[in-house]
DNA sequence: GAAAGGCATGTGACGTGGTCACATACGGTG
DNA sequence: CACCGTATGTGACCACGTCACATGCCTTTC
């Protein structure tokens, strides 16, 4: 598949900031790559193509908490931050799967900034997104249980079959506590028939259960 | 004052800008109104031009969280995200003192940002600066005990004389806890010397040991 | 100026959550 | 099979949030 098939994907954009984008090349990351980690210098506006790459904030303790998760067609609002405040990163992104994506360099986003409406709005629109998430994290983290946080995890990550692929470990971190808990939890989950769990894998039993997990300590 | 006077303080605007936004007035809004709430449809651009007003959210149990500060020549992001992705507030701002501030409706903001390069970043960069402010939050929140972050307010919010004017209710709601704890935390604080407290105020007596509280459980 | 009501604060009890220090258990590899 | 790295289970302990009150201080109102 060809880079000029890729910016397609990216809606709305306007002709002129399509030919600029097609001049660039992307850039391949493997799985479990670091984009960046936090002190580094901002190097460009960065826009997925394919793959899956998520951003943590990274504790003091090695406990890390998942700020966002960049899919493609958007945009990594850290790499924006930079630019426009001059600050470096704080937080850390790591490719899931393996990615696909541009780097624009600094003096082009600028450039495509002030003249493509279209890209204006791709920017803006992303950064829009990520502020509500981000609003969104800090109500679950400061108002939501733990075994709310999980159930509602446990829901919207399971595939169609009710199974969940991930490790304690990557829940913890998913949802922003530590794994011990998350052990804790499932083993009560369990015990209450909402979910199974094995190592590696959550299966969600009864559904309906866990929707009133979700809802009754969130609002 | 003129409110002509008043768009000089906003750094960056060019004459277009300016001239378009004195074309509208600004709007007086008295000591503990409140600007919006969750759930209310996004009317405009808001543009602070005296005053100060916090922005929080609010918990299904009453308690809050500070999200962050408005101060003049900033801007509410909270009204940017509605316009640009479309939803409603999910927080609620509050004049802390009397505030001054111009609505810029919706269409006469999208004009400024096709174009106004100035307006255009004032935009971006309250955008970003609030992004990085959020993250911080979300990183003191996660990693940081109550008692860092409590040492860290009084620190940052007491005037020259060591005095710091907030009820333990507000304390509690600025560092995103409960007034109990800011209760019980205060009397340790104060048994160990580095503060006093009585009704309504708190006086620093040992700078340097709250500093170190505040190094010690953050990173 | 005394009574009343509203805040601000202090306190104990109790459950949840985070941390530490381990003990298993499981899966692949040589 | 023995070994090692990773995933998971568990108990102890402390920090924090919540609930239910008890004071205590200040202002308003007769």
């Amino acid at each position: 598949m060809s880079w000029t098939e890729h910016t397609d994907q990216i809606a709305g954009l306007d002709a002129p900031a399509r030919a600029l984008l097609d001049t660039l090349s992307p850039m391949e990351v493997p799985k479990g790559a670091i984009l960046f980690c936090p002190g580094e210098a901002v190097k460009g506006y960065v826009v997925m193509l394919s793959g899956q790459v998520d951003v943590n904030l990274i504790g003091p303790n090695g406990r890390d908490i998942l700020l966002y998760r960049v899919a493609p067609g958007q945009s990594c609002i850290q790499s924006t931050l930079g630019l426009l405040g001059g600050d470096a990163y704080t937080a850390e992104a790591t490719a899931e799967t393996p990615a696909r994506l541009v780097l624009i360099p600094r003096d082009v986003f600028f450039a495509l900034l002030d003249s493509s409406p279209g890209f204006r709005r791709l920017v803006f629109g992303a950064f829009a997104e990520r502020m509500q998430s981000m609003m969104q994290l800090i109500e679950n983290v400061s108002f939501m249980s733990v075994e709310a946080r999980l159930a509602a995890l446990i829901l919207d990550r399971s595939g169609p079959d009710g199974c969940l692929h991930m490790t304690q470990a990557e829940m913890a971190t998913a949802i922003g506590t530590a794994r011990e808990v998350i052990s804790r939890r499932l083993d009560k989950m369990a015990h209450a028939g909402s979910v199974a769990h094995e190592r590696g894998v959550v299966t969600v039993l009864d559904r309906k259960a866990l929707n009133k997990i979700v809802s009754g300590t969130a609002f």
